[in-house]
DNA sequence: ACAATTAATCATTTAAAGATGATTAAATCC
DNA sequence: GGATTTAATCATCTTTAAATGATTAATTGT
């Protein structure tokens, strides 16, 4: 697994607010009933999301949460970031501050682009990319 | 973190005995302290390395781990995947089983791609590739 | 045989992620 | 204003990863 079951929870809410029909705010309740996840975990993590700005909540009857910002201006990486380190800071894949004494080795540059490599996906890759079923134009 | 803290340990450990200069066993004391990692929890990772056949173990006096195959011969994917279960099988990020009901979306292919490329370094990177400072050629 | 050394095992603890249940506070509707 | 609906919060529990400490069993050297 690359994703904590968290993050994963939130990129899967997220995307279910990017694919719904109504344009209004959908009920913990229901994202989490469809998502099949714990509702008060989910709402922690949608409460997350909401603080960050990704999200907006509404309390009271016809409350609940709605996307704050259009699903083709939202990375991926936007949402899992609230949950998820990544390790762009890590030079090494084994943690070691200095990698080889100065020379590094190939495998070292190999695994930096391949790290790139995923890294580069969540931040290029949108919500609405990931939705196959929405309307509106690509 | 790409990596469990328990997975990255063996790949260190392994790696620590690879570049190794002398021909012997080596203890999980000496192991251990040149990673700064607890030994007893060393201990097990190695057991379990042990096990699965990528180190031989030697009790007593004279005792301790080696390699039990050439590190050129020896993939990170072999040591890590006694750890890490490796994505493989999972054709969603998200999780679910059918990924936009038999049409599947852009983002998702490009996902597979990108979870390919991090296999793949696995797979084809040694341990040798790994150790920058190793006697012998490449 | 015996003492010393070392991995292997066992029992327990700690810390973090994930999940559950109940209560509180904001918003709406009447 | 009062009842209702909903997110937000609080307190607690469970599970898993990580770590610790002590004991056991295999091997060696004398």
């Amino acid at each position: 697994m690359i994703l904590s079951q968290t993050a994963e929870y939130a990129l899967q809410a997220t995307l279910f607010l990017a694919e719904v029909e109504e344009d209004r705010p959908y009920r913990v309740g229901e994202i989490a009933a469809s998502m099949r996840v714990p509702q008060n975990y989910l709402s922690k993590v949608l409460h997350v999301l909401a603080r960050a700005g990704i999200l907006t909540s509404l309390r009271g009857p016809r409350g609940g949460f709605q996307l704050a910002i259009p699903a083709e201006e939202l990375p991926l990486k936007e949402v899992v970031r609230q949950f998820h380190q990544f390790t762009g800071e890590r030079r090494c894949l084994l943690g070691r501050e200095r990698c080889g004494e100065g020379e590094g080795c190939a495998a070292h540059s190999r695994w930096e682009s391949v790290a790139l490599t995923v890294e580069a996906f969540f931040a290029e890759t949108t919500v609405a990319q990931l939705s196959p079923g929405r309307k509106g134009p690509e």
